[in-house]
DNA sequence: ATCGTCCATTGATCCAGATCAATGGAACCC
DNA sequence: GGGTTCCATTGATCTGGATCAATGGACGAT
């Protein structure tokens, strides 16, 4: 059921479009409408031409990947107010990867096209853009580092204290995500994940709460010299 | 021994400035200049202020990451014609990574504040910089995936195999760069790498001959299923 | 040429995390 | 409300690749 009236306040706010202006939003959302999808839903899929690109309202979406052997890994999870899949859309390539709902999400469609268009004619538009995108280079690269030089259980650290909004000390990450989901974004299998979970738990290093962990000191947590 | 005279038809022909167009080409090349830097010189440090971006006219740079522990690993190799550091330059942030001469280099070091102004007025350098960010995110996209779901011989595998002009069929591809940075660019130790190549080319897959290898087979080199 | 240094190779062993195999539990549907 | 299904957890075992430990060779310096 697509819609026509998205929530423009909280579109408005997003970094990306504090960035772009007022100018090019309306001008994108003027052709782009939104989608309510349910956990499950696949909202592109790999190898697929790319005609939109997405923006959360809501919710959590998975970019998994899927090699020659059908074997699938999650390559990253964005959350509300992100902008993705430009690269693919910009370079007029297929998706590298499907999208999968990990929650029940809210989804902005903006046309591919009125996207490049855009971006030709408005500077600002291009600023955006191009911030975006070395964002998201550099999370990349982050992960490559992780995946390379971190054992399981600080990955799993680093994420969970990336999850928290406060900067110091105690706070709580929300993760609704699947369990293999977060388990494979971190390159491990959900067995380890939960292994690992709940050792830490054990060792009063986070408390586990079903879809909410609680991290007393964040320093400690992230200061684990496990190698 | 900065060189204001950079063999301008190469810069020409990089996709870069193929798409930049010649007039954003000769902005960016008026303040610039080329530096020749001996195998192992560092051309920048993690954490340091982008002041420049780097083209490379010849040999190649390793792009090297350090983490709190004082690990080390490769995040990516890069060749002639590429040019890279745009994402730090860009959002005026440190360096994620050292960058070191893997062999002798001639590099053209373009000032990031000429970049950032030029981007800003050029709307054909703009699109060229976002066509490279994308690319860029699309390599590392591409690696993360290496990681999680192929095994050390098929990344072996597909390392070589990107390496050869060729499309199809058999061919040679240049390994000018030390064995331990190649290792750590695929997530992996020397001994490992060593191990492997050296039982590739005892079944016939690969031909080791120092600094290059063969490929006589290139198809039955990737289809290999070790999964 | 000869030495020293660095890097690659080779060998032996070890271990973090994968895999295989049940079992437990929460959400969903009639 | 009681299956049914799917997902998370827990247990036991296995293994790809790391680590530790020598050698061997290539290259640059003298």
């Amino acid at each position: 059921m697509p819609d026509r009236q998205p929530n423009i306040e909280l579109v408005r706010r997003t970094p990306f479009f504090m960035t772009a202006g007022e100018e090019a939003m309306s001008r994108l959302l003027r052709p782009s409408f939104t989608q309510q999808l349910p956990r499950g839903a696949v909202l592109f899929d790999q190898d697929e031409h790319a005609d939109f690109l997405h923006m959360l309202l809501g919710g959590s979406v998975g970019l998994t990947a899927r090699d020659e052997a059908g074997a699938e890994t999650v390559v990253e999870i964005f959350g509300a107010g992100e902008l993705f899949l430009v690269p693919a859309a910009y370079l007029r390539l297929p998706y590298l990867a499907s999208g999968t709902a990990l929650t029940d999400v809210r989804v902005l469609m903006i046309p591919a096209d009125v996207f490049r268009e855009g971006v030709a004619e408005d500077p600002a538009l291009a600023r955006a853009t191009m911030e975006l995108l070395s964002r998201h280079w550099r999370l990349m690269v982050d992960q490559v580092v992780d995946l390379k030089l971190r054992s399981a259980d600080r990955r799993i650290a680093r994420f969970l204290a990336r999850r928290v909004p406060e900067a110091q000390g105690a706070g709580s990450a929300e993760v609704p995500e699947p369990r293999g989901t977060i388990a494979a974004r971190l390159g491990m299998t959900p067995e380890t994940l939960s292994r690992t979970l709940n050792a830490m738990d054990a060792e009063g290093l986070i408390r586990l709460s079903g879809k909410r962990i609680d991290l007393p000191d964040r320093e400690r947590l992230l200061g684990r010299r496990s190698r």
